[in-house]
Parts: C-alpha cells; sequence; structure tokens
DNA sequence: GCGGCAGTCATACGTATGTTTGAATCATAC
DNA sequence: GTATGATTCAAACATACGTATGACTGCCGC
C-alpha cells in the first residue's frame, strides 16, 4: 500500500519542488517543505546545510536534463535547423521531461532575477542560449545580432509565461482550456515564436531615414 | 537643494516601487522601505494599515494608467486595428508613461501568480484582456478563441519577460546593449509579436489527420 | 556482542519580520 | 493662544524564520 519510502534527501528535493513552484521561494518556509515532505526539520540543513543551496540542488536536478533535451533535439535537427525546428528544440523539452510540479518552478527561476537565481542562470544557462543563438542565426542570416538576442528572449519570456501563469490563465478566460493537453499548448507556441522569429526587420529609425531624404 | 518634500504617504509609496521591483515583494522589509523613503517604520502601517495593501496600492497607482493608455491606444487605432497596431497598443505605453523603476514592478507582478497578484489580476486586467481579445479577433478572424488566448498571454509573456529580466539580460551577452534605448526594443517586440499574431494556423493533430486518410 | 557512524529527532537559539502602542509634534481653525 | 485632529516618532510585542545542538536510533563490519 504505501509507496516506495525513497530516501529522505529525495523527499525533501521532491516537497521542495513543488511548494517553491506553487508559492514561490521566500514565501515558501523550511518548515512547509518538512511537513509536506514528512521528514524532520534538522533534516534539510543536514542534507542540504543552507536554504540556499537547497534551491539550487531543486532547480539543477531539473534543469541539467531539460537544458540537455534541448540541446539533443537541436542536434538532431542537422546543419541548419529551420526556426520551427528551433523553437521545438527549445519549448517541447518541457512536455516530455516532466512531472506536472516542475513547470511552475522552470516559470518561477525564469522570472526570477534576483541573486540566487542569476547564479544558476550564468552557469547552466549561458551555454543554451549561445547554441540557440547560433542556430537563429544561421535559420536567419538577415538578423542582427541585437535582433537575434532580443527575439531569443522573446522566445523564452512566452515560454516563462506560460508556465508562472498556468494555475492562473484558466481564471482569465471563460475557454474550456483546464485540465488542458500541455502539447496543443506547445504547438501553438511553435507557431507563434517561429513566425515571429523570422519576422521581417523593423523599419529603420527616422534618424536613418532622414538621411536618405538629403 | 532639497527637492520638494513630498508626502510621507508618497515617498513610502516611491520607496516601496522601487525597492519592490528591485528585490520582490516578500524579499523586501518595510524597515528596508521605511529607511529608503526616511519615514518612521509605523508610518506605513498608518496609512496603508498592511504590507499586503501597500503591495496593492504600489501596484495600482502604476497599473491603472497603463492600463488606460492601452486602450486609448487602441481606439486611436480605428474601427479594426491591424496586428501592429495592437501589439504597439499593449506595449508601447510601457515606455511612455514609465519612470524607471516601474519596469522591473510590471514585470514582478504578472510573473507572480501568488494570491496578492492574483487580487489585483482580476479586477485591473481582466477588461484589459477582453478587450484586446476582441481586437485580435477582428485582425486575425480565422484564429479559434483558443488560439486567440494563447498568442495573447504569449505576447503578454514576451513583455514581461524584457520587463523582469530588464537588469539581468545584459550579462548573458557580450553585445553592448546597456544602457539601451527601450523604444528600440519596443520595435523589435512590435515586429515579433506581430508576426506571431497573424501566423498560420497550426497544424491538425495526427488523430485529425487519420481520418482523411481513410 | 560491540564500536562506529550516518541518519534522525526534539528542542532551543538568535534574529528579522509585520504590527501595535502611547506619547510627542505639527498644522489649522477659532 | 489654545484646543483639536491629523501625523510622526521611539519603543516594544508576538511570531515565524533559518540554523545549530546534542541526544538517540538503527545498521554494518568484525
Amino acid at each position: 500500500m504505501t509507496a516506495a519510502p525513497l530516501g529522505t534527501k529525495t523527499r525533501i528535493l521532491d516537497a521542495a519542488e513543488k511548494l517553491f513552484g506553487k508559492n514561490g521561494f521566500e514565501e515558501t518556509s523550511l518548515r512547509d517543505i518538512t511537513a509536506e515532505a514528512q521528514v524532520n526539520l534538522a533534516a534539510v540543513n543536514y542534507h542540504f546545510q543552507t536554504k540556499e543551496s537547497l534551491i539550487d540542488a531543486v532547480i539543477l536536478r531539473r534543469l541539467e536534463p531539460l537544458n540537455r533535451k534541448r540541446m539533443e533535439m537541436l542536434d538532431a535537427a542537422g546543419e541548419t535547423p529551420s526556426v520551427e525546428q528551433i523553437a521545438e528544440a527549445f519549448l517541447a523539452p518541457l512536455i516530455e521531461v516532466d512531472i506536472p510540479n516542475v513547470a511552475p518552478l522552470v516559470g518561477r527561476v525564469f522570472s526570477n532575477p534576483a541573486q540566487f537565481a542569476v547564479r544558476v542562470f550564468l552557469k547552466e544557462l549561458a551555454p543554451v542560449v549561445r547554441r540557440f543563438d547560433q542556430a537563429i542565426a544561421a535559420a536567419v542570416p538577415a538578423l542582427t545580432p541585437e535582433e537575434r538576442f532580443w527575439r531569443l528572449h522573446f522566445m523564452a519570456g512566452a515560454m516563462t509565461h506560460m508556465l508562472a501563469m498556468w494555475d492562473v490563465l484558466p481564471m482569465m478566460t471563460s475557454l474550456p482550456i483546464h485540465p488542458v493537453d500541455r502539447g496543443a499548448v506547445v504547438r501553438q507556441m511553435v507557431q507563434f515564436v517561429a513566425a515571429g522569429l523570422r519576422a521581417p526587420l523593423v523599419a529603420k529609425p527616422p534618424a536613418e531615414l532622414d538621411k536618405e531624404r538629403t
């Protein structure tokens, strides 16, 4: 009857992941976590020393396989992936890798530029950003580096917003979108993002047009 | 020499806005705020009763004119605005209305689905969502309600991500994008979002294609 | 059997937080 | 000038938090 008891350490990670995702990092106390995990309060400091490094551990446990999957999909798409393939490589792993608690967590990580998230960002995310930037450069050569940079982050923003708002969005519409097939949303998002990635360049600002008039 | 002294209440709002934007709501203590505002600790409870309603006050002071401006721009775009006009009406007010502290704040509001943010969401944001949904429906009639719903929130996500990550993004690139002309970013985003809004519909899922094969 | 040790536990410590209090100060009307 | 109401102030309150401690438990090698 009782499920496999799992290690204390894993139970803490699971509980923390769930509560961090639902309520945020600072808003979740170690006592909330240990209660959810049915574990003694001191266990978290025994296994993870400090709350901060528990946060890191929770994030890294999920972020690492997620990003590996992204890289794999991008590699599998060949020499010069299309924008659709780029968007899908970036977005689809969220569906495949996941259990339900993870999505809100990812949303929280991306939408928290505070120090504790930056720690993880730069080490874990920078290579992925670089790799996808190169792919976009190959797929849409007309883009300047600045344009690639922003479009990449617009894509990331669409994703994070969906994840972070997952539980709230149903309240903002009368549509029966909950519980929804996450795969369908990803298809929509791939479509949206792909079109955005290959959008025409912005018109030159008035200052430059002036030169042409003279 | 000394600037106009402003009321205590306003100084609290300004300080809270600045610190909430920089560090988040829960991470900012009332003592941080009163120190920044050079005001007695008790003043915040005197003027705002509780921290929670201070948060509401800070958000509403900015969100309300922001959304009014959005509505105005959408109205000014005529009967059936183009997707570019829709995107611009949604995004441009952030540049015009703003002082620098506000942008991070908006990012925090949108990326925090916790109760305290939901309180504001549903009352203040629902009419705007409805209005823009109608505009998208008129501009891209082929979209189903679900598709409109998601594309609207992809647009919101690109915006929030940019705002929330504003201070962090420069660290993720070697490009000299900081300090950057915010108007230029908005032009990029309008371009991206407009293309996404009028992207072709998603391919039918395999299940429906099967029917055509039989 | 028993020593050693990783893991668990109840409990406590120090501190930071939101909030309250009651006296002091200020402004304004009479 | 002084009474009155609004505002500011220093100080305290209760609570919740992250962390630390020291005793206890169960297990494995010998």
